[in-house]
DNA sequence: CACTGGAAAATGCCGC
DNA sequence: GCGGCATTTTCCAGTG
């Protein structure tokens, strides 16, 4: 295979990586609008905007802390399941 | 009606925007996670992931400013149309 | 006065700054590699360093969460100070 | 020694490598917190951040150049040191 | 239009 | 030695 074809299909898969990522970005810019729709009719009846994001900021830190908690849990179970506990006498 | 039902009422509105918003945000953390798929596959593959970012990244800045320039256009055609030329008085 | 004459004071400036912000990351890094030898030692003491790391994490998080607490409460009492509290009737 | 002592012992060690940790880092934070006004200084005076940051980057990938530099120089000079020069068996 | 806050990228570190 | 992961830094959009 000459090193021309080899060119073209590798530039084929760039292509279409390219393309896919471009697709997903368009999407979530679509998405991203839409936010912005929801906050200014949220805004149009009064509510303060500022105040909304932070709560959902909250949420979204308290779904994070409650995940953190069940990894440092895993963690523990793992290492409670150790053949050698690691505990030296002092 | 009372005070207590504003608040409800009230609640209700905010109750709906942030789940809109969480939804949102859900889906576009979706696609977000496509994104990383669509890099790695690429990566597995031997390509440059931050070859790959780049050039998308340019694809964009070029989009822009084809956008700019279309917009220009508008507006050149637009004054194009005017009854009245572009003389404005000093 | 000269363009060379200003130049240099605002090399001098230049300088100042970079050597400052030099010496600051020169303290970091040492207090960086501080917080490695902790680790370390704490892994020759037969603890699990990964463990530790996620605890730190978590007691980070829940002094964060506090502090983001205290700023929607912040919020809502600026909200309620507000000379027209913005509820509007269904 | 009784397992309620070992754990008791291992959690004032415990302890101890978390506020270790924790104090360093919050020294860390304030000399971060001081580079961010030193910065904030020099934008103030009309310099241009993004570049005083590409400058000390390139000082740091220079000094990390010429210390790697004086490491081989090192390298060399302690084989010009040794008795038998180099020659290794196949 | 400057500033803050959040997303993305680059870097360095760790384990395998 | 390298890939994956965590941290740090950079960039950009949104806000006032």
């Amino acid at each position: 295979m000459s090193d021309i074809d080899t060119v073209g299909i590798a530039g084929s898969r760039v292509r279409s990586f390219i393309e896919r990522v471009e697709q997903l970005e368009q999407e979530i810019a679509e998405l991203t609008e839409g936010k912005k729709e929801v906050f200014a009719e949220a805004k149009g009846e009064g509510f303060d905007v500022k105040i909304l994001k932070e709560i959902i900021k909250l949420r979204k830190q308290d779904k994070d802390e409650r995940d953190e908690h069940e990894t440092l849990l895993d963690l523990y179970m793992r290492a409670m399941e150790e053949p050698e506990p690691v505990a030296k006498a002092a």
